[in-house]
DNA sequence: TGCATTTGACCCGC
DNA sequence: GCGGGTCAAATGCA
C-alpha cells in the first residue's frame, strides 16, 4: 500500500460519506413530500423544511462532485441538481478560456490584463466554469466562507444581485464565486448561483462563520439571522423524521421479509432502503461503477 | 488597525 | 450600446 492508495481510500471514504448524507436527506425529503400526499392540508412548516432539505441535498451531492472533480475523477461536471438551467450550458469547459488567462488563474470569470495595474476593469472575461443554481432561505447554507465583492442592480429585477467570492481567494487562489439574489416571487428565498469549484482546503472553511449581509437592506440581514433559529427547528424536525424513517423501514423490512423492491413506482420505499446501505456497501458500489478507478492509481 | 463591506468605475460579451 | 461582472478606493466596524 503506497500513500497514493491510502489517499484514494480516503477520497472514496469522503465521497461515500457525502453520498450517504445526500441519500439520507433525500429520504427525509421524500418522506416529507409523501406525507403531503397523505395529508390533505399543506403545511407551510413542511414546505420550509422541504426547502431546507433540498438545499442540503444539493450541497451534499455538490461536495461529492467537487471532491471527484478535484482529483480529476469527473471529466466534466454538469450539475443535474440545478434548479434552473445554468446560464451557460457549455461552460463546464474551462479550457475554453483564453490561453492568456491560464497563468496563475485567479478564478474570476474575467482576468485582469497585464497592463494598467490599479486600473479597474482591465481584465479578460473568460467563459464561466461550472455553474449551478439553488434556491434557499439562507445565503450561507454551504460550509464555505464567502466575501462580498460587489452588488448590482439588475435590469427588470426588483432586488439587487450580490457577488461573493471565496474568502480564501487571496491566500489559496480559490476560484469559487457565487451570486445571490432575492426571488421576486418569494422575497424570503434567495437564488444562489455558484460559479466554479472551490480549490481551497475545507478544513479552514468549517471554522469560519459566514455572516454576510446581502445588501444595505437590513431586513435581509435580519432574515438571515432569523434563519439560524429556523435552522435549529429544522434540525429538530429532521431528527424526528429520521426516527420516523427508522420505524418505517423496520416495518417495511418486516412486511417485505427482506425481499427486494421490485415495483419502481414505490420510489419512496426504495429510497428508504437505499438510505440504509452502509458505507462499505456504497464503497463497493463506488468501486463497481466508478469508471475512473484506474485514474486513482496514478 | 485590520478586515469586511459598499459603491462607483471600468471592461467584456452579446 | 447596454447590461452584467469585477475591481479597488472609500468607508464602516469590531
Amino acid at each position: 500500500m503506497d500513500s497514493n492508495s491510502n489517499n484514494t481510500k480516503a477520497i472514496k471514504r469522503k465521497v461515500v460519506d457525502d453520498l450517504v448524507e445526500g441519500c439520507k436527506f433525500s429520504t427525509q425529503l421524500r418522506l416529507l413530500l409523501s406525507n403531503h400526499h397523505i395529508e390533505t392540508g399543506l403545511l407551510s412548516g413542511d414546505s420550509d423544511l422541504a426547502n431546507e432539505l433540498i438545499t442540503k441535498i444539493l450541497g451534499s451531492f455538490h461536495k461529492t462532485i467537487l471532491v471527484l472533480d478535484s482529483f480529476d475523477l469527473v471529466p466534466d461536471v454538469s450539475f443535474p441538481v440545478a434548479v434552473e438551467g445554468s446560464r451557460n450550458a457549455s461552460c463546464g469547459d474551462d479550457s475554453a478560456a483564453p490561453a492568456s488567462c491560464n497563468g496563475g488563474d485567479s478564478g474570476d470569470s474575467r482576468k485582469r490584463l497585464g497592463v494598467g495595474k490599479g486600473k479597474r476593469g482591465c481584465y479578460i472575461r473568460k467563459k464561466r466554469s461550472h455553474t449551478w443554481t439553488v434556491q434557499a432561505k439562507r445565503i450561507d447554507e454551504d460550509i464555505y466562507a464567502w466575501r462580498k465583492y460587489g452588488q448590482k442592480e439588475i435590469l427588470n429585477s426588483k432586488f439587487p444581485r450580490s457577488y461573493f467570492r471565496c474568502t480564501h481567494k487571496p491566500t489559496q487562489g480559490c476560484k469559487a464565486t457565487k451570486q445571490v439574489q432575492k426571488l421576486e416571487q418569494n422575497p424570503e428565498m434567495f437564488q444562489i448561483t455558484y460559479i466554479g469549484n472551490h480549490t481551497c482546503t475545507l478544513g479552514d472553511q468549517t471554522q469560519v462563520k459566514t455572516e454576510i449581509t446581502m445588501d444595505s437592506d437590513n431586513s435581509l440581514a435580519a432574515a438571515t439571522s432569523q434563519q439560524d433559529h429556523v435552522n435549529a427547528n429544522v434540525q429538530e424536525q429532521e431528527n424526528d423524521i429520521s426516527s420516523l424513517i427508522v420505524g418505517m423501514v423496520k416495518q417495511e423490512e418486516e412486511n417485505n421479509n427482506g425481499d427486494q423492491i421490485k415495483d419502481s413506482s414505490e420510489t419512496s420505499t426504495t429510497s428508504h432502503q437505499f438510505s440504509f446501505i452502509d458505507n462499505d456497501q456504497l464503497s463497493s458500489l463506488f468501486d463497481s461503477y466508478c469508471p475512473y478507478e484506474g485514474m486513482n492509481s496514478r
